[in-house]
This record gives structure tokens, sequence and C-alpha cells, in this order.
RNA sequence: GCGGAUGGCCGGAUGACCACGGGGGGAACCUCGAGGAAAGUCCGGACUCCAUGAGGCAAGGGUGCCGGGUAACGCCCGGCGGGGGCAACCCCAGGGAAAGCGCCACAGAGAAGAGACUGCCUUGGUGCCGGGGUUCGCUCCGGUGGGUCCAGGGUGAUGGUGAAACGGUGGGGUAAGAGCCCACCACGGACCGGGCAACCGGGACGGUAUGGCAAGCCCCACCCGGAGCAAUGCCGAAUAGGGGCCUCACGCGGGACCGGUCCGAAAGGAUACCGCCGCAGGGACGCUUCAGCCCCGAGGCCCGGGUUGGCAGCUUGACCGCCUUGGCAACAAGCGCGGCAGAGGAAUGGUCAUCCAAGGGGGCAACCCCUGGACAGAAUCCGGCUUACAGGCCAUCCGCGCAA
RNA sequence: GCGGGUGUUGUGUAAUGGUAAGACCUUAGCCUUCCAAGCUAAAGACACGGGUUCGAUUCCCGUCACCCGCU
């Protein structure tokens, strides 16, 4: 199913960023794919895992040279449509900030939302919590 | 001023930086981007498909005072009736109980059509007193009254009850009583008047006959085909153009345009297994009738294989707000102006600053410090209903108090 | 998106509109040297809010919670 389509992704998002990321002074890892599909979840909570306060890391190292993606996950834990949303799009927000810089190509990583604390944690607690997540997920052994 | 009733509205504001979804653009960039309930999914529609329309029947479901409004509704408006409140106002599934069935526990004599039981009154016998007669056993006449019992008659609603008891209260009347009579009330009610209607007012007359429950079954009137945007259509890729079992059907006729076959040199003719046409048959939604139409094999079950892409539907519509006119109102009509997201595992966010509202603390006060935004997130689209909601604003009205 | 079902003591279950029953559990007593078992007794509930009815766990309506299907 991916040889269609998944090459022209690829190829706008690196032609869309290569001559971006010359003008205006960011990092190159610039956009984030978003996880949509079941197994590629499954796979990355049976890889890495490091808890945070603020909420739970998943990562896993496809071994490949396509580029970082990054998955949301609020359960019906975290409360009702409002909680949830507000718990995804604040993950998003941190791992925009975060991410950008830190993360490696060919990884996989998810952020799972902890009931209360995702939503109510400050937001500088939430960064410094998965720049150490990250710290302690890369240099774990295989 | 205090308390209350109804209707409507807002439901944080501004700015900076960094991001996200749609649209436009070559690009820079510009522009748009959650709600009053987006919720619950309780109703009604639009739209799409199920092969179509009309009528009837059956089943099932729903609604239920009257009149309007609406595309439609179980919604809204106005009115009526009943109940509550001093009032403003609020609440009510509010048709039919002489079509039929069923139920009415306990208590009670009796719980649905009816008379029994009990009670009251009265007559006779049984008693006592007085008188007469007497064969002293008793008998006759008159008077009188309480109880028991027996026999007969009259009477009707008296009856620890109960949610509900053959109208209620008072008086007359009577042996006792009774609508038996009278007054008032309740009930039924020909008829008259008002109202489109529900209904309201009056009411001759009737002496009372129709207990309650239909949110028990039911009857009556009206309404309802089903499924749902993951509907549906198109494009592309891949694979396949499947296999097995069961049931039903596989008949008749016509014509000679085309293909096949035969005769003929040709024109043409013949033939009917297939294809064509008609009838019949079968197949389809609960049944049926009619019209019309589709297929020739149809239906059912099981096994096997492939896909999880893209586009459309997709948001401008019975739309919303202001204004004018009509209408008590719901609403309708008109013109002008303004507004209206469109994702697709799903955007509308994160951080900071100031201000406003709220809570707590300190202070005589100005003010200062801290906490920190209610319910809640569009998924095809509308009209309603219901539910959740910090705090605040506006308008009208009612009661009480004070002042003039 | 469309539908269906159920809420009863602490737990899992019954019950025709009229006293809510029984089992396990809990507590107390008896029995036993003690415990268990057994016996006796007690306590403990109709999800919530309205309505119909003389009377509602039951009938009707609306919420809430949970569970289950189909696409």
């Amino acid at each position: 199913m991916t040889p269609p389509q998944a090459p022209d992704k690829g190829d706008t998002a690196e032609l869309s960023e290569t001559p971006s990321a010359v003008s205006h002074f960011v990092p190159p890892v610039r956009r984030l794919e978003t996880l949509r599909h079941r197994p590629d979840f499954l796979k990355a909570a049976s890889a890495r895992r490091q808890g945070t306060p603020g909420f739970m890391l998943q990562a896993r190292d496809r071994s490949d040279d396509q580029p970082t993606r990054v998955g949301f996950t609020a359960s019906k834990k975290i409360g009702n449509a409002v909680l949830r949303n507000r718990a995804k799009r604040r993950l998003r927000a941190v791992a925009r900030a975060v991410l950008t810089s830190l993360a490696r190509p060919g990884w996989d990583y998810v952020l799972v939302a902890r009931p209360q604390a995702t939503v109510s944690r400050p937001f500088t607690d939430l960064v410094a919590d998965l720049t150490s997540a990250l710290a302690s997920v890369h240099r774990a052994k295989p």
C-alpha cells in the first residue's frame, strides 16, 4: 500500500523544507509526520518507554532514513472530549518545542497523556520532562 | 428597599511570539476558522439508496381539549376546562367507562347495578293488673309495658369501615321511615342566547337512573414503507471473472431484420437448437388488486480470493440578525444591509503581558497580595425538545413596607 | 451514525399495583478447651426526579450510570 503514495509525501515535504531551512534559520527536521495507524502505535509501545510526571514517552528506532514520526494518545481515562483534546494539544506543543531539535531521524515517538497531570502541569515542566525522557530513551541500549 | 414571577441576552476582552486546518496566490503574503447548548439521540424533515406509483387489508408503533402556525412534528402561539398561589403567574397525555373484558388489596353487612344480613316500627302469641264466669284445670273482656323467643307485615339506607357506599345539609312529616313534601347545594337536562370551535351563561323539567381505573386490555379519530453520508456515485490499483450443496422453474406460439443450417445459378424460399418477440411460469419487498416495469434462471447456505486508496456527496440553506408591512401571538410577505468553519485517527492551539468579572487575606480608606475562569469541542444539513452551566446584564409585572 | 437491554441489602439473584423473599456475607448469642462447621436472632435495599392511581419496585415520561450489538 505504501509504495504508491509514500514517496510523494516524502518528496513534497523535503522539497518544501529545504528552501525554508536555508532562508529562515530553522532546524533541518522542522515538520513532524504524525502516526495514524494502530500497528505503528503497538510497535512503539512494545519498544522503549519512559514515564514522566506529565506523560509517558514511547519510542522506537525504525532503523531507516525516513523522517521522524510522532503520535499522541489520550484515552477515555483523561476525561471528556474537551480534556482529551486539550491534553493532545499540549503534548503537540511540547513535541513541537523539543523534538524539532532533539529528535533523531528514523525514530517513532508516542506521547501518552496522563489523567490530571498532562492538563494541569506547567508547560516549562512538560518541556523539561520531554528533554530528560528523550535523553534516557536515546541512552538506553537496544 | 425587601421578596417574587415571566421573557430575552452575554457567557471573558485586547495585544505579542511560535504553530495548525481550509481557500486564494508563482512567491512574499492575505483571508476564514466551535456552541447556546456543538451534548443526550427523544421527535420531525431535507437528501441518497432499497425497481416504481395508486388503492385496500392485516400487523406493529405513535399522537389525543379547541382553533391557528409550520416543509413537518410528540414543537410553537392563542383560547377553553381542571388544580395550585394573596397576586404577577405556574402545572396538567385533558377523546370514549349505557361496545365488551378485567381489576378495586386490607377493613367492612355490602366494592357494581342488588339484594341478603343487621337495625327501626308494628300486629298476634307468651307476661302483669283489674273485672266477670268456673266443674278451680282454666277461660273471656279491658288496660298496660320492658326484655327474650316465635310467626307475619311495613320500612328504607341506620351499620367500627373504607380512597370510593343508590345524592348532601336543614326543616316538616310519620307507628317507624323514605325526595314523601319544602329550602339551598350537587347531578342530568329538552330548549334559548353567545362563540368558527373547545366551551360559557340561562334553563322548563326530572326526583336521582350514569361508582373509579383506559399512563390495564380495548374502542374511536388521525399519522407512519425501510435503511441511513461508514447512505450513495465516479476513478484507480490488485485479484478474480470462482467452487460446492439444496429448493423451485426450464412450456406454448409467432415472425423472417441479423448471425447459424438447408435448398437454389440468382432472386428468393424453408427451418427453429441458440439468440429475437409475445403469452404463460418463476423470481422481489407482510398479504392482495390494478397499471407499469426488470431478469431468464431465481433464491438460500457454505467455502475460497482481493481491497482498506483518491474524488464527489460537503456545506448558501424550508438559513440567521436588523428594518418595513399584516397579525393579539406563533408566524408570513417584502426590500435593503450584514453574516455564515468544512476536517477526515479528525485543525480552531501553546506561552506571556495588561485589563474586566469572581473568590480569599490584609488595610479606616485609596489600595496591595494570592488563587483563577461555568457547562462544555462541529463531523451530511436543518426545525424542535430535554439535560448541564460560574457569574453577570436588560425589560415587563406582582405582593409587602416607607416617603410624598 | 443507527439500535437494544439492565439498574433491588455489601455480593450475585426473586417477586401479579397492596407485608419487598431467600442464598452467601456482617454482627451478637448458643455449642466447643479453641477454631471451623452447625443452631438461633438481628441489621442491612427497590439508580434519581416528576406524573397516573386510594395506593408505584411494578404503569408512563425525563435524566444518570453500566453493558451489548450492527455498519
